[in-house]
RNA sequence: GCGGACGUGGUGAAAUGGCAGACACGUAAGUUUCAGACGCUUAUACUGUAAAAGGUGUGCAGGUUCAAGUCCUGUCGUCCGCACCA
């Protein structure tokens, strides 16, 4: 068979007499299958898309196999940096590169093979879709949920232009090298925060791989403790936050973070430059200098003190930039004996150091950072730590000096960017009105804007654009110029499929409701932060303002491994080791690629690529060819089942069993390990003599079935070639008979102290003492015993046997 | 430092606690062919032997078990994520 000249010959077909669409009217049956949409950056799909798309749709396609009403989307997620860097550097205007590379992709997607539904495509930068992504903006802000404040940002000086935190490489700009400051700038975000407590709880129910929950977890970094008030001298107050109250009576100094706005209020005449000189340096250190661990733990003393509210005892105030204002309240409460960091702090600086825990174990070594037991504590002495650090903060509470709190370390998400190439922010700043809503959608993005970057929106440099009126006055008022970061666009968009011709609204409740969730989702691991967090937090949020009635967008995921350039690393072009998918998919196909991907590597680990089993995959598909059509041809034969027609039939149920549960669970390289198995068996029955031609053609045609998923228009050439009505992939996964599994005579181990020493031919339905008579009879094994005492007989059944002596 | 994963032939990799290395690639020998390609057959962990038998083998060291790649403890190494989070 030339399989490359059937591709285009069963595309056009399966197209034209709508081989596959997935049915509306069966919901309660469908199986909504996802791919993680792609970037289209490149010209073409690069291996990686081939691994993930290819893939995916052989599972989407066993599930349609199995029965199920499998409803499989495609599309881009089109907005974003790199094509407006590229245009940057060529000229080419970024829509126009985009829906290029779309097109392009687009054809190669559907020369795939795969069974995506195209009715329901998406392209983020499209008007008809970026109108709901401001959409979901308006609704997010209607709730509270969308903000505006001043916040640090990264800057890079050399390119005069705000930078994305993915942008950001050790500190450095991707494209120039330039280091990256931090500056202040009034910018959009969304309260995810809000959520840090359900999106950290709700991860128990998910069927979701363990690492990713566990990144995710850590991410929301939730800490339990407490906030404990601290009166100055001025009579002012301010709180730490520490989740070691039961250290508290050990405290002996507090800490500000140079940000902290009472630094200023307390520090003393004979501190002032000392802490402004100190401000001025750790403003100016960058972000990965500040937080590095290994840097030395610097801070210089205010001159004023504050009350311990616990035993009233004062305590100095230093500033020191290892505290950072982000987290907590900015400021914390320094226990150097049960600290580390605080432990080399106060010796650096010569600061009190009081025990005030015992360690259980008798070691009198300080730092102490562990558990142990209360001593210096007033009435607390005694006491064990984990009751200690509630009971302390119980304590406080009383006298209103503070309280039990949680934090998160989760920050509300930055959304707005200095950039053309997305979806604009729906805000109109009226001098009269103030910040208004513009829900006047779409707030189109002009096609002429000058992008070059001069450390301002492009966009505020576009008349057209910037001056609109006020929608809630009329009158004239200027439009906000940023626009959304491009995981705004993705944080949605598998809601948008299910309805995405809808133009009333975003989607339909009720039709949602009944599509969503989506029950296998599958994409690469470096999302775990970042999208699949915001998907998660915008179907929360949805939920909570009626659109949705479900709490979580994906119940189950798979992360597909990375394919790294044959030199083990990742591939790139700067590294010269990308290997392009098109030569194979010209030489052999893209069958026999796609089943070559699918043997090659284990699916969720991938590896370094190596083309060495392409050819042996190439030969096997034509095996399989010879074996099925001479299943079909002409030879001798009988209707009698004998031992040669048992066993064929024995590794075809063997073989279903095993192929229906690695599709399953993505481990195609040992379905096609087994289905290699079948045709092997049916290469030896082909050597019989004389055949059954039910048995035959019937193995031979569950194999076409089985290896449809991965191989989808070769198996459809085929199956017409044996003269098979409909299509593949309308048949039904074959059908799994237990009882062909069982054979007559078993090759049965026979064990002498766990030590294989014979192997005997019985019949497997003997009884354990049937088994050990004939065993024992067995010339070899009685020579092995040579008439030791038999203590004890262990039978696993059709397996082995071991006499212990 | 914290969290997650992994460590098996020349290579990719298999193994519900039950014969480690399935299935392939590669390699070698044979066969088919005018020749090559393709196909087919056989062999292929290490050691040992004329051949057997035997012995040793899943990073390392212990443990549980009749039986451990698999379970437990410790240890070394690799990869990934987070990291002054109070």
């Amino acid at each position: 068979m030339d399989k490359i000249a059937i591709e285009q010959k069963w595309n056009q077909q399966w197209k034209e007499q709508k081989a596959y669409s997935f049915d509306k009217n069966d919901v309660k049956n469908k199986d909504y299958v996802l791919e993680m949409f792609s970037y289209p950056s490149g010209a073409k799909l690069h291996i990686g898309h081939w691994y993930n798309y290819s893939l995916s749709d052989s599972y989407a396609r066993y599930r349609v196999l199995k029965g199920k009403n499998v409803y499989q989307p495609m599309g881009f997620d089109s907005f974003g940096l790199p094509a407006e860097n590229y245009a940057i550097k060529t000229g080419i205007h970024p829509q126009d590169s985009t829906l290029k590379n779309i097109a392009v992709m687009e054809k190669q997607l559907q020369d795939m093979g795969a069974l995506f539904d195209w009715d329901s495509e998406i392209k983020t930068c499209m008007p008809d879709y970026y109108k709901w992504t401001q959409w979901m903006f308006c609704q997010l802000y209607k709730n509270g949920l969308a903000y505006r404040k001043k916040a640090p940002v990264n800057w890079c000086d050399s390119c005069q232009t705000v930078l994305a935190n993915e942008q950001v490489i050790d500190g450095k700009c991707e494209r120039c090298g330039h280091e990256v400051v931090k500056k202040d700038l009034t910018q959009w975000f969304f309260k995810i925060t809000q959520y840090a407590e359900e999106l950290l709880q709700d991860l128990d129910k998910l069927d979701w791989p363990e690492k990713t929950k566990a990144m995710q977890r850590n991410w929301i970094g939730k800490s339990v403790g407490g906030e404990v008030e601290f009166t100055l001298e001025n009579g002012k107050s301010f709180r730490v936050f520490t989740t070691r109250a039961d250290t508290l009576y050990g405290c002996t100094y507090v800490i500000l973070a140079p940000e902290h706005p009472l630094v200023d209020e307390i520090t003393t005449e004979e501190n002032k430059q000392k802490v402004a000189l100190y401000k001025e340096q750790s403003a100016k250190s960058s972000e990965i200098e500040r937080l590095s661990t290994a840097k030395e733990k610097t801070g210089v003393f205010t001159g004023s003190y504050a009350i311990n509210p616990i035993n009233g005892e004062k305590v100095e105030v230093w500033v020191g930039d290892y505290v950072l204002y982000s987290y907590g309240t900015g400021a914390v409460m320094a226990v150097p004996a049960h600290d580390e960091r605080d432990f080399v702090f106060a010796k650096k600086h010569g600061l009190e150091i009081k025990r005030v825990i015992v360690d259980p174990n008798g070691s009198q070594e300080l730092p102490f950072c562990e558990y142990g037991t209360l001593v210096n504590s007033q009435e607390f002495d005694g006491m064990d730590s984990a009751t200690a650090r509630v009971e302390i903060v119980k304590k406080l509470e009383k006298i209103g000096k503070g309280e039990l709190k949680t934090n998160y370390r989760l920050r509300d998400w930055l959304v707005s960017r200095q950039r053309y190439w997305g979806a604009p922010i729906p805000i109109v700043y009226c001098p009269d009105c103030g910040t208004v809503l513009d829900e006047r959608l779409p707030v189109e993005l002009p096609y002429d804007v000058n992008f070059t970057p001069d450390g301002e929106s492009p966009l505020k440099k576009c008349e057209q654009f910037i001056h609109t009126t006020c929608p809630k006055c009329g009158k004239p008022a200027i439009r906000e110029a940023d626009t959304m970061d491009t995981f705004v666009c993705s944080s949605w968009y598998f809601l948008r499929y299910p309805d995405a011709n809808n133009d009333k609204e975003p989607f339909n409740t009720e039709w949602i409701d009944k599509m969503l969730p989506v029950d296998k989702y599958v994409g690469g691991a470096e999302h775990a932060c970042m999208h699949l967090l915001y998907a998660r937090f915008f179907t929360k949020a949805l939920r909570d303002m009626g659109y949705l009635h479900f709490d979580e967008p994906f119940l189950s995921l798979v992360h597909q491994g990375t394919i790294l350039g044959p030199d083990g690393n990742k591939m790139s072009k700067s590294l010269g080791n990308t290997v392009s998918p098109d030569e194979y998919i010209e030489k052999y196909g893209s069958d026999v690629f796609r089943t070559y991907l699918a043997f090659g590597f284990k699916y969720i680990e991938g590896g370094p690529w190596s083309d060495d089993g392409v050819v042996g995959i190439n030969k096997w598909l034509d095996r399989v060819e010879r074996q099925v059509l001479s299943a079909f041809g002409d030879y001798q034969t009988t209707d009698q089942v004998g031992k040669a027609e048992q066993e064929l039939n024995r590794v075809l149920h063997n073989t279903i069993s095993h192929v229906d549960e690695d599709y399953a669970t993505f481990s195609f390289n040992t379905a096609v390990a087994r289905m290699m198995e079948l045709t092997n068996a049916l290469a030896k029955y082909e050597s019989c003599a004389v055949k059954n031609k039910q048995v035959y053609c019937n193995v031979a045609k569950q194999l076409v079935i089985m290896l449809s998923p991965l191989a989808p228009h070769f198996t459809e050439e085929l199956w017409h070639q044996i003269g098979q009505e409909g299509f593949v992939v309308r048949q039904k996964f074959p059908q799994f008979d237990e009882s062909a599994l069982k054979v007559q005579q078993i090759e049965l181990l026979v064990q002498i102290n766990s030590r294989p020493k014979a192997r005997i031919e019985v019949a497997s339905d003997l009884s354990n003492e049937q088994l050990q008579q004939t065993a024992l009879q067995d010339g070899k094994v009685q020579e092995a015993l040579n008439g030791a005492t038999i203590k004890k007989v262990i039978v696993v059944p059709n397996k082995l046997i071991n006499f212990i002596i």
